[in-house]
DNA sequence: GGCAAGTTGTAACATTAGGTTAGAATACCA
DNA sequence: TGGTATTCTAACCTAATGTTACAACTTGCC
């Protein structure tokens, strides 16, 4: 078991396969990318716990990575990598949205700390498997199935599986349908046109038996997209 | 300066005068209801950090008010206080999202550990006049108007910062029109069918300069109400 | 292969919640 | 008392979402 996957966006062959390595040695899980396409591709495509950014990059620039990134997934979290010198790139990074900097030549030690640092700080999410609840029930995700307190059952289909991961891994957030195209969908499509997630939201309220008029579990957050409604009270302990 | 504001629904009064005591000693400030009745408008009209609730009372039965109040304020804190035997009482409070319960006859040091222990894990508010912010600028409760991050600014009315403090407040949480009418307005209609609260928001969307088509700040949860936009990145440390 | 069941996507239409305008009521103040 | 700011109401309108019905595609099985 990693500790968490982090994807390495870093043109120098020597400077990434020391972090890769250092990652690696710590335990956690890593992908790389050499180039800004690359990068731009896989950091679109996929979520990761950490992306670690070199902005001078061939290909694409990392800060337009960092702005299509932050566009569809506002909470991924990013350390940038800068050259000493170029503090206004790292400026223009943290204000786009990057939640920290390392500025080269960084020692491993340093980089490390950070990495921890931002990991610490990152709002914990429920893991992949792990169980979430809503009012009248809660979704198992081992077995794909919702199971309800009165303990009937409905199965999941396997986009409505990962669409419901998704949405309630950020429970309390709207997400933009864009935002969903991209992480569920795994399509990059600005701007898009179809009707589909809705209609996975809709097939979704039925089984989860949602409020018809008025959901109160997958709400609708007008003119954004859908989000799962935030834990009203949490009883007890 | 109060550590947290009570409201103290219990008719007997010496237990009442008791519990008073403890609160007022230890800091709090305190409010009583000395039957149903008054504790149901109480609770209703005014949000306070916690309730504390005798089941047992002349008028308006505890638990009724349990229910109207979650109705209304689904994270307002309550301590249910049930004598020793009423267990069912308990457990339907409990059930009904009582967050602790206190059994009777209970001693003041029991209470006050209840008391703490359940402010301690409500999730912390900023408290009345601190500073909330959006991406383009921040509340100034003071001074009641809005600061841009280009330093222009727009006044704020009575009902709007009354309004911005409410949603801002629950960020992340979609609030219905009830909810804002009764915590706002004091009002306690059930199932209102006036637009005063859409007007509001609109008006403060123009003041907060929000994206007209796409809001961004104040967003609208359809079949629900308004939400304050959860902060989408916190920048750095 | 090819049929059946299940899943996912699309097109087209329907609905209505919420945005909006304009003005009436009310409160505030000098 | 008149003027100004604020709040509320009524009425209208639109576009975002819900919804239906079906087409396309996938999968497994004989």
């Amino acid at each position: 078991m990693t500790r968490a996957t982090i994807l390495t966006i870093e043109d120098d062959p020597a400077i990434r396969r020391g972090i890769v390595d250092a990652l690696d040695f710590n335990q956690y899980s890593v992908i790389q990318a050499a180039d800004g396409d690359e990068g731009l591709k896989k950091s679109t495509q996929n979520e990761y716990d950490l992306l670690l950014l070199d902005l001078a990059l061939p290909g694409t620039p990392g800060l337009e990575i960092l702005r299509e990134v932050r566009k569809l997934r506002p909470t991924q979290p990013v350390i940038i990598l800068t050259a000493k010198g170029e503090e206004s790139d790292r400026v223009r990074g943290l204000e786009d949205g990057a939640d920290d900097y390392v500025v080269k030549p960084f020692s491993i030690k340093e980089l490390m700390a950070r990495v921890e640092a931002v990991l610490r700080r990152t709002p914990q999410r429920p893991s992949n498997n792990e169980a979430v609840s809503f009012p009248t029930g809660q979704v198992d995700f081992e077995r794909r199935e919702l199971r309800f307190v009165d303990s009937s059952r409905s199965e999941l289909s396997e986009k409505e599986v990962e669409l419901i991961r998704y949405l309630a891994n950020n429970r309390g957030r709207a997400i933009s349908r864009d935002e969903l195209l991209s992480s569920v969908w795994r399509l990059n499509p600005k701007g898009i046109s179809t009707r589909t997630i809705d209609m996975h939201i809709a097939r979704l309220r039925e089984k989860l038996r949602d409020n018809k008029e008025k959901p109160e579990i997958l709400l609708t957050v007008r003119g954004k997209g859908y989000m799962w409604a935030a834990q009203p009270t949490q009883v007890g302990d």
